[in-house]
DNA sequence: TCGAACCCTCACATTGATGTGAAGGTCAAG
DNA sequence: CTTGACCTTCACATCAATGTGAGGGTTCGA
């Protein structure tokens, strides 16, 4: 497929495609034209890195774990050198950090959601623990 | 405390601290000559913050949330405008995708590097050896 | 043959998070 | 009083990710 199918099944501007390529996260055959041929695999692909870079990673990182991530487990032992494999596990305790990092917060925000809402929808929440601290105003419903 | 303790204890430079009030997430007191002075529960913060920061949120989002994490679960009814439930809503669920993503990718990361030092020594230094790629033969579990 | 809708490269602009440094005020110790 | 280690503000620089558009080629259907 060209640039702008990718495009749109990935929801990924073109510009963005380029991008990638250029930092070396993906690479696209050439049609005779001078196009770019993608396959169709790296549909996934483009969104597995649009999610790495959501969460934080930079292209340099993601560049180097994407050739873990193939599933056909093939280990590439040329890239299997010390200084590769103590990235890989400098940046897996990174990844497990932010996880949990996001994971706390995420819980906090939606405990919180859980307490506010509890209180202006009844009807959707389980019973929430006795309001100890915080006071409902009087507001309209919905 | 001063700027400078803030900054060792948390290993933030002063420049960020700064930075991080200008964008609002953070609020110090001054002294009488203008000095920053920093509560001690700031240093939580400011981990929290940088973890956030870390794992991609932006310093908008970050200023949302920063009210739903504080420990007396206290509602502040004035944050809890439609519009707010509806942001944090939003953000809650990205975080978890985040999670998602992260953690699925962590998953082949630490898969890899188990099969990749489970072939090598373990805790030795691995020796760069050159050659093709190898299939690995079925591995068990760790 | 023309126009629309693609594609290309190149290049500059912007945004958010940072680095860096200048010019100067405060304060404790020598 | 001076020096050094703090602190202040201001401002410009950098870096990665992304926006935007100019200038131009390709393909296809009317």
């Amino acid at each position: 497929m060209r640039i702008g199918e990718l495009s749109e099944r990935t929801g990924t501007p073109r510009r963005l495609l380029r991008y990638y390529e250029e930092q070396g996260l993906i690479v696209p055959d050439r049609c005779r034209n001078g196009y770019r041929a993608y396959d169709e695999r790296l549909v996934d692909r483009v969104m597995q890195i649009r999610g790495l870079l959501e969460a934080g990673l930079p292209t340099r990182i993601i560049k180097q774990i994407l050739p873990c991530l193939d599933k056909p487990r093939v280990i590439h032992f040329s890239d299997a050198t010390p200084e590769m494999i103590a990235t890989l596990t400098r940046e897996r305790d990174r990844m497990t950090e932010r996880i949990q990092c996001l994971t706390r917060n995420r819980d906090a925000v939606a405990e919180y959601l859980d307490a506010v809402v509890g209180n202006l929808r009844p009807d959707a929440a389980p019973e929430a623990s006795p309001g100890p601290s915080y006071e409902v105003p009087a507001n309209s419903a919905t």
